[in-house]
DNA sequence: ATAATATACTTCGTAAACGAAATATACGCA
DNA sequence: TGCGTATATTTCGTTTACGAAGTATATTAT
C-alpha cells in the first residue's frame, strides 16, 4: 500500500522538472526578449514558413485562444504576421515577419547550439531513460483521462 | 551528431506529459471546485496546520508573490484563514479555516484515493523508472542552470 | 542607539493558460 | 436557395506565474 508515496512523490518531482523546464527554456531564449512560448512558435515556423492558429494549437498542446494571445505579443514586437487565407477566409496563416527573417535565423541556431549543449551533458542511454520514463508517465496519464 | 533530434523530443515529449499531467491535477479535484495550484496548497495543510508563505514557496517551488495570490483567492472562497504571527510580525501563519475542516478531510481522503488509482495502473517497477527518468532529467536542466 | 541590511509579505504590470461565448465563414442537405 | 451545423479564430473573465517595487518588521554593525 506504499503506491500512494511514491504517486505522491513521483508527482512531486515533476513538479520540480517542470519548473526547472521552464527556467530551462526562459534561459535558452534570453538574449532574444522572447518567452518560452513564443520562442516555441518561431521554432515551429523555422520549419514551416505558414501556419495556421489550430495547427499550433495542436504540435504544442495549447488552446486556440491561448495561442491566439501568443501570436497578438509576437505581432506586437513585429516578429511575425497574420494573413487572412483566400481559400478559406475562416483561417489565419501566421508567417515571420520579411524584416525579422535574418534576425530568426541567427536566433535559431542558437537556440538550437544551446539546447544541444544542455541535453549532451547525459548520454545517449541516459537521454533514451529519459525518454522511456517519460512515455510511461504519459501512457499512465492518458489512460486516467477516460 | 543526432543529440539535437534526440534532445527536441525529449522537449516536446515533455511538454506534452507537462499537459497532461495538469490535466490529470484539475481533473482529481474538479468536484472540490479548487484548482490545481489551491488543491497543492491544501494538500499541505493537511500535513502541517499552519504554514508560513516563504514554506508554500519552497514546497511547490513557486514564488512568494504567487503564492499570495493563491492565498488571497482560497482566503475568498473561505477554506484558510491569515493570521499574523506574534513572534515575528512579518510572517503570516495560513491555515484551514475552521469551517471547512470537515469538508477538507472529505477531499483530501478523495483526492488519495484519486491519485493512488491513477499511478496504481502502474507497476511498481514502472513507477521506479519514470522516477528515476524524472531525476537525470532533473539533474540535466539542474546542472545547465550554472 | 541608530543606520544599513536583511527578511516576509503584498501590490502591480505583463505574459500565459483555459473554457465559454461571440463572430465569421464553410458545408451539407432538403 | 436557404437553414442548420461544423469549423476557425477572437474576445472575455478568471487563475497562474514572475520579477520589481513597496511596506513593515527584524537583525547587524558601528
Amino acid at each position: 500500500m506504499k503506491t500512494l508515496n511514491e504517486s505522491v512523490e513521483v508527482a512531486r518531482l515533476f513538479q520540480e522538472v517542470m519548473h526547472l523546464f521552464k527556467h530551462s527554456m526562459n534561459k535558452l531564449l534570453e538574449e532574444t526578449g522572447m518567452s518560452a512560448p513564443q520562442g516555441m512558435v518561431m521554432n515551429l515556423l523555422s520549419k514551416e514558413k505558414k501556419m495556421k492558429i489550430t495547427e499550433f494549437s495542436h504540435q504544442l498542446c495549447l488552446s486556440n485562444s491561448t495561442v491566439s494571445g501568443i501570436i497578438d505579443r509576437l505581432e506586437k514586437q513585429e516578429m511575425v504576421t497574420r494573413e487572412r487565407s483566400m481559400d478559406d477566409k475562416r483561417v489565419v496563416y501566421v508567417s515571420i515577419s520579411p524584416g525579422f527573417k535574418d534576425m530568426h535565423e541567427t536566433f535559431h541556431k542558437q537556440f538550437e547550439k544551446n539546447i544541444q549543449n544542455t541535453m549532451s551533458k547525459g548520454s545517449a542511454d541516459e537521454l533514451h531513460k529519459i525518454f522511456e520514463g517519460l512515455s510511461s508517465l504519459k501512457k499512465l496519464l492518458s489512460d486516467q483521462q477516460k
